[in-house]
DNA sequence: ACATTAAATTCGA
DNA sequence: TCGAATTTAATGT
């Protein structure tokens, strides 16, 4: 039995249920935690949970065809994953991955689904999420073809600071500079002289241990399509 | 790869 | 429980 305020604080979309669906959430939810590195979920396996990340931050990869490992998207504290894969009870199309001690808060399969028919807020909820991230995908695609690396990075920040994903996130981003070219698809010293480029640019700060964006629109517009 | 700096941890009072 | 000393982690080049 998980705590009404705690759900409230790690599931921003638990807030707009039903009293009678948000009970059974309470009662459901568990909740889980994984050392840095971690491999949560393989490719090809069931991970029958609907999960969100609490703390930490994860990784989702795949291995494309020539064996070379492509992130599809990184996921921070905030985020809610795998509605794709329950909802075609298919396996993971992906790893997941933990780049640093992770916990995260798990819904299993048939309470989803349950949610899903007797809520009506939750799949409203849930069809902006799916949305959403399809443009992210996208947006990640871009990333990997993308030559400059400053714009991947920025692009890569972008993404975690989408306020439809993370609706609760302020403007600090509590990430490495590691971590963030892990995500970017680019090693750490480069990464640190693209965060340094958009912090002379006056689009973010950067700290010891993490980000803080200054200017969200210029991050988002930073190397907007060229030619695809 | 190495040097520097920030933070976290340990330890002695 | 305070803070100085040490170790670990992150950053800058």
């Amino acid at each position: 039995m998980i705590e009404a305020d705690r759900l409230c604080r790690i599931a921003h979309w638990a807030r707009s249920l039903e009293p009678h669906a948000f009970e059974r959430v309470q009662a459901e939810m568990i909740e889980r935690r994984y050392p840095a590195g971690t491999t949560i979920c393989e490719f090809g396996e069931r991970f029958d949970y609907w999960a969100g990340v609490t703390t930490g931050l994860l990784t989702m990869r795949a291995l494309s065809r020539t064996g070379k490992e492509v992130t599809l998207a990184g996921i921070h504290a905030g985020a809610w994953f795998g509605e794709g894969t329950l909802l075609k009870k298919i396996a993971r199309q992906y790893d997941i991955v933990a780049l640093r001690p992770t916990t995260l808060a798990l819904l299993d399969l048939e309470t989803f689904l349950w949610l899903f028919e007797n809520s009506a807020a939750f799949p409203r909820y849930l069809v902006v999420q799916i949305n959403e991230r399809l443009g992210q995908f996208i947006a990640q695609v871009e990333i990997d073809r993308r030559l400059d690396t400053t714009s991947r990075v920025a692009r890569a920040l972008a993404l975690l600071v989408n306020p439809t994903l993370y609706p609760d996130a302020g403007d600090y981003l509590d990430i490495t500079q590691e971590e963030l070219g892990q995500l970017a698809g680019v090693s750490r010293p480069t990464a640190n002289q693209a965060v340094k480029q958009l912090q002379e640019l006056g689009v973010l700060r950067a700290e010891y241990g993490g980000i803080t964006i200054r200017d969200l629109d210029r991050l988002r517009a930073f190397g907007e399509d060229r030619e695809l």
